[in-house]
DNA sequence: CGTCACATTGATGTCTGTCAAGAATCGTGG
DNA sequence: CCACGATTCTTGACAGACATCAATGTGACG
C-alpha cells in the first residue's frame, strides 16, 4: 500500500511522449514546464471526481493512480492504471467534467495545470498537439485490450496479461527492472481491475505462483521468465503503441510542422 | 444482418459533432465535404485491419461497423459499435497503423478521406480540432463504460445497458424512433459484445422478453418502457457527453478560436 | 431442395461468486 | 515494546452463473 514507487531521474512525462513523437529541446521544455506545481496525495485520495467541473489537468509524477467507476453503488470497476508520466485527465479540456473517477493508488506527486496552458499547448502547436493526443489515444487502447482480455480471457490470462503491461509500462519510465517491478496493488484492487473477487484473485495468485510463472514479494513482481509468461497470456505490446513510425515525418510536414 | 439502416436526412458526421462544439457554417461544410467519396461495404468485410499501414481516415455514413479483436486465435471480442456519424479510425492520423479490427456490420457507405486532409483540420484549426477530438474521447468514455458494464454487471444487465446505449446514440443521427430503433445485431454478435456465449444470449432475450423489457422483431429492437429498462440496467447516459458545457466557449477564447 | 448460418432448448460440467472462518501483516497508540 | 484494530491474505464448503456438448428447428439463399 505504501511501497514507493521509484522516481525516474528524467522528467517521466518527457520519457513517455517520446513515443509520441521526436521532440525538440523546445518541446521538452514546455512539458517539463508543465510539472512545476507538484503536489502530494495520500492512498485512496481522489484526485478526480465524477461530474465535477475540471479545474485543471492532472498528470501523474510519481506513484500509481487508477481510474474508476461505481456501479449500481457498491461496486468499484477499475478503469485503467495510471503510472508516471501519465495524464488523469486531459481529456477534460474537451470533454469537461469527468464521466469517472480517478484516485491515488500509492502515495503519489500530481501536477496540477491549468487548462489553458493544455489548452494553448494542444490548439496551437501542432507537434505537441500531435503528442498529447497520441497520449490519451493510447490510454483508449489499452482500455480496448482491457475490455478485450475481460471478455475473452480467463481470469489466470488476465492477471497475467496486466502483469506483462505493468512490467513494460513501468520500463518505459524507468520503474522497472528486467524481470521485475513495483506492484503496489492490493488484491481487493486486482480484483476489481480484474471483475472478479479477492478470494479468486488470491488462488489465481497461488496457482500461478506454483507454476513458476509469478513471485510476488515485498510489494514488488518479479518474473523469472518474461517470455514463458507473455506466451502464457498471449500478451503482444502492438497495443501499446511503442515504435516510432517513419510515415509520421511525412504526414508531419503536411501538418506544417517544420519549426 | 440485412437490415437496412436509416439514412438521416442531414449529415450524419455534422449531426454527431453538434454535442462536439457550436459549429458554424463554415465548418460544417468543411466537414460535410470530408463524406463526399462514399464506398459501399458488405457486411462482415474489414474497413481496417490490425497491423495495416492506414491508407486514410474512414467515417461511417449509412449502417453500423464493428471494432474487434482476436485474441488466441479464435475468440473475438467486439470493441464497440460505430453509427452513422462515427469516425472509425480518426486516431490512426496519430497512432499509425491500428492496434485492432474494424468491420461492416449491416451493409455500409463509408467515406474514404485522406489524411492529409483530417491532418490540416485537426492541426491548424482550433475548434475543429477540439472537435475531432471529442469524438475520440467520446469513443474512449464508451469503452470505460463497456469495461465498467463486462466487469460488474451481470449478463442481463449488460444486455439492456447496451440497448439502452444504442436506442440513444441512434436517437442522436435520427434513425430511432422514441423506443424503437434498428438492432441488426445477430446472436452470435451480442455473444462477442457481451463476452457470452450465443447459447447464453439467447437464454437472456428470452427473458427479457418475458419480463416485458424488450420485444424484437425483424432486426429492430422495441423497448416498451424505456425508463423501465433504464432503471433495470443502472443507465446514466452522462458518459456519451452528449451536454454542451457553457464553460467550453470560455475555453475557446483561450485557444484563440473567435474567428 | 439442400446448404448454411442463426436461433432455441436440454443436460451437464466448470469457473467464479458467496458465505464463513482463520492467519498474517501493518499502522497506531498505550 | 506490546497490544490493538483494521486490512489484507488464505483456505474450505457450497451455490450460481455461464460454458460446453448435443440436438432440433428456422429462415435465407443459391
Amino acid at each position: 500500500m505504501d511501497a514507493t514507487v521509484t522516481l525516474p531521474r528524467s522528467n517521466p512525462l518527457v520519457l513517455r511522449l517520446r513515443y509520441g513523437a521526436d521532440l525538440d529541446a523546445g518541446d521538452r521544455a514546455l512539458l517539463a514546464d508543465l510539472a512545476r506545481s507538484r503536489r502530494s496525495l495520500e492512498p485512496q485520495q481522489d484526485i478526480v471526481r465524477a461530474g465535477d467541473r475540471a479545474a485543471g489537468v492532472h498528470l501523474v509524477l510519481e506513484g500509481y493512480a487508477f481510474r474508476y467507476k461505481l456501479i449500481d453503488d457498491g461496486h468499484r470497476q477499475i478503469l485503467g492504471l495510471l503510472l508516471p508520466g501519465d495524464f488523469c485527465d486531459l481529456q477534460s479540456i474537451v470533454l469537461g467534467p469527468s464521466d469517472h473517477y480517478i484516485a491515488a493508488l500509492t502515495a503519489c506527486t500530481v501536477a496540477d495545470i491549468p487548462q489553458e496552458r493544455v489548452d494553448a499547448l494542444v490548439f496551437r502547436d501542432s507537434r505537441l498537439a500531435r503528442t498529447l493526443w497520441w497520449a490519451t489515444l493510447v490510454d483508449e487502447s489499452i482500455l480496448r485490450e482491457w475490455l478485450a482480455s475481460m471478455g475473452q480471457r480467463p481470469a489466470d490470462k488476465r492477471i497475467a496479461h496486466l502483469f506483462c503491461e505493468l512490467l513494460l509500462r513501468q520500463q518505459l519510465v524507468g520503474a522497472a527492472g528486467e524481470r521485475d517491478c513495483p506492484l503496489p496493488l492490493t488484491q481487493p484492487m486486482l480484483a476489481d481491475i480484474l471483475g472478479i473477487t479477492t478470494i479468486h484473485v488470491s488462488r489465481i495468485l497461488r496457482d500461478l505462483r506454483l507454476a513458476g510463472l509469478i513471485r510476488l514479494k515485498d510489494r514488488r513482481l518479479h518474473i523469472p521468465d518474461v517470455a514463458r509468461l507473455r506466451a502464457f497470456c498471449d500478451f503482444d505490446p502492438t497495443y501499446l503503441h511503442l515504435v516510432r513510425r517513419p510515415d509520421l515525418e511525412a504526414a508531419e510536414d503536411v501538418a506544417g510542422v517544420g519549426s
